[in-house]
DNA sequence: TTCCAACCTGGAGCGCGCTCCAGGTCAAGC
DNA sequence: GCTTGACCTGGAGCGCGCTCCAGGTTGGAA
């Protein structure tokens, strides 16, 4: 188990320094360890969260359920079902939310080839 | 042309009294009408753009750039290459986003598939 | 005529998710 | 030992997109 530094995790992960100490402060991430000097080295298991708040930030989950997450997490084996719910419900949002990307997408083409329609009739004329 | 009145067109546009305000307040929305009274009168017209406006933001574009793309199309027919073109841009953007997202809910599938996995027996974070 | 709900304006406030800053500490290389 | 750059803490500030508020006006129904 090798411990990164404070930059190398932020490299690793995509998050900035200060978001990486933002979500201890938080307390999203907790249980960051130290060097003698308080200097913070995280672990694979820290960049696992890492990549999994990556997953539910980019899919638009609030930091406040993914503290819950965390915190459930924390509190032991017998939450695993409640957690699974709550990755579900949040599923079943991304999935509205792509639909109505898609839909939007399409009208946004519409409106392109609209445009693009009107180049055409300025040429023909 | 008939006209709607301030919450008629909140219920058909699906934004909010503020919002519509606020909207013309920035000059994202211009020459909206009036009544001898001073009240806003929306037009088909308003609606048409307001439907852009949703399209555009449930997409994810900024605001600052809504307000740039109603500019030119103020002034007049010449922009509408520069028009076609940042709605071309907007659009790569959303295939991205789309892209991005659906690898995400992949991801969250997964994780989901493990807690599946878990309630038959293995363990897991 | 009176009522009252819908509307007006200008401007302050808010929730989110960071981001930046001041003022200090730590540790690797010269 | 000294320099330098990465890091520390607590807390303030910011950008976005609204949202709310105070205090006043309008206009259709009873």
């Amino acid at each position: 188990m090798i411990g990164y530094s404070p930059s190398e995790t932020a490299r690793l992960s995509g998050f900035s320094l200060d978001t990486l100490r933002y979500y201890e402060k938080i307390g999203l991430l907790s249980g960051v360890g130290r060097t003698s000097g308080g200097r913070r080295v995280f672990t694979d298991d820290d960049l696992g969260w890492l990549g999994l708040f990556r997953c539910l930030r980019d899919t638009g989950m609030p930091i406040a359920q993914m503290c819950r997450y965390a915190e459930l997490a924390r509190e032991g084996e017998h939450t695993a079902r409640e957690r699974q719910e709550l990755l579900e419900r949040h599923a079943e949002r991304v999935e509205e939310q792509m639909a109505l990307l898609r839909r939007q997408y399409d009208h946004l083409r519409d409106k392109i080839r609209y445009y693009q329609g009107v180049a055409e009739g300025v040429r023909a004329r």
